[in-house]
DNA sequence: GTCTATACTGAGATAGAC
DNA sequence: GTCTATCTCAGTATAGAC
């Protein structure tokens, strides 16, 4: 029997509502204080129930990036159909929509970089696990970047560009005290302001041989793939 | 009874070994393989005794790293005194020194980056906790940029910008498996070179309009501090 | 002040009964 | 699918030898 859309079956209820109840508890004390028996008895279940569902705590947190990206990429492509938009507009709502998704979970969010540094993490973010998640992440910024006048020369590099700078949103957002972290919105709109402003700015002759020596760069240090010989094409 | 410089007491004795064996075993094992029971063992001391002299494995690596730090404001100091220099060099110096220092260590760094997503921790990267040390890694890149021609919107801003950047390149060279991470070092003189040559750039009047608001911004934002007002200086 | 021996706690994870 | 019982192991606590 299928279950497709709405309705849940039994199984895909109790994973759901075992998610539910992990992220409350995150929420409230936080990813390292709540244990995998907190949350087992915050849902009423054994705890050998909740590892049938997540074979570990760091699975519940994946299955929440997923969740979050899904909507991301969801709500994103919802608006840039509702009107036609301009790139800074565009990258305005890429940027404020995550931050919006991410509200209340600046506890969750530690384990996004918890594994930086360790390449071979399978949840390290610059690392080979998380090849595929990038890429779809990355697959929203080329969205906004679409058909824009920008320097030729950068636009293999700016979905990653901004998939980084992102990261960094969201890194300064986790220390942003402000009310509401607004301080995190202003500070993203004044930077992509002049990102677009740097776009126009980088087509000016004099600074042409900047433009080519930045990505040979990137290439040489392997950030971006080498670029492919025409008959690879 | 004192002991000043070389001759370690007994006590000091037992603490350096036991910094040495520890991180002879990180660099072997890795950071998280590597119990305090293991160091222990190795150490020929008892567990009580290791939590005796390092009240965690974390404080431990924190004493890695003040090693670090001090060697390395030792050598860029010896450096810059040798020889006269210009800004490209003595930024190539700080580093390519500091990257020699901790060439064998990449399995260590791990743990630099590993609490950057926990404000409150005292290890975050750019916590309160921490204000100490990255003010004094942050001297050693003011003592490059003494007294440089560079754009004076810039002064304050790049003793930290630099310390991110180094902050960066470490993050890259944990990552790099070229043979003796030189892949790392190239890009590092790639990096460098551009920047300089940025200052340069950055002091044309089309850029004027940049270059004010971008530390505007970054106060704005409070990763600078705000400006002082006249009467308090 | 320096160190040993040993036992305890709490958390992630698993095995196997039902 | 779900439960109970159990394992492992890092870190902690402590009592006391020297």
């Amino acid at each position: 029997m299928f279950n497709t859309t709405k309705s849940l079956s039994k199984s895909e209820a109790t994973r759901k509502h075992l998610l539910v109840t992990a992220l409350s508890l995150f929420r409230h004390k936080g990813l390292d204080a709540t244990t995998m028996r907190d949350i087992a008895k915050e849902a009423e279940l054994a705890l050998g129930a909740a590892y049938y569902y997540f074979e570990s705590k760091e699975a519940i947190v994946q299955a929440y990036y997923a969740q979050v990206q899904t909507e991301h990429a969801h709500q994103v492509k919802n608006a840039f159909e509702r009107d036609s938009l301009d790139l800074l507009e565009r990258l305005r709502i890429v940027f404020h929509t995550k931050l919006e998704i991410v509200r209340e979970d600046r506890r969750i969010l530690d384990a996004l970089f918890r594994y930086t540094g360790e390449p071979s993490h399978p949840l390290s973010a610059f690392g080979a696990g998380t090849k595929a998640v990038r890429e779809q992440s990355m697959e929203v910024f080329r969205l906004a970047l679409a058909g824009e006048e920008i320097p030729q020369e950068f636009a293999p590099i700016l979905p990653l560009a901004l998939w980084a700078l992102h990261l960094g949103a969201l890194l300064y957002f986790i220390y942003d005290e402000s009310p509401n972290q607004e301080r995190t919105h202003k500070l993203v709109d004044s930077v992509l302001a002049q990102l677009v402003r740097l776009f126009g700015v980088m087509n000016l002759p004099i600074l042409s041989p900047f433009r080519g020596s930045i990505v040979a760069m990137l290439r040489e240090a392997r950030i971006l793939p080498e670029e492919l010989p025409p008959s690879a094409v």
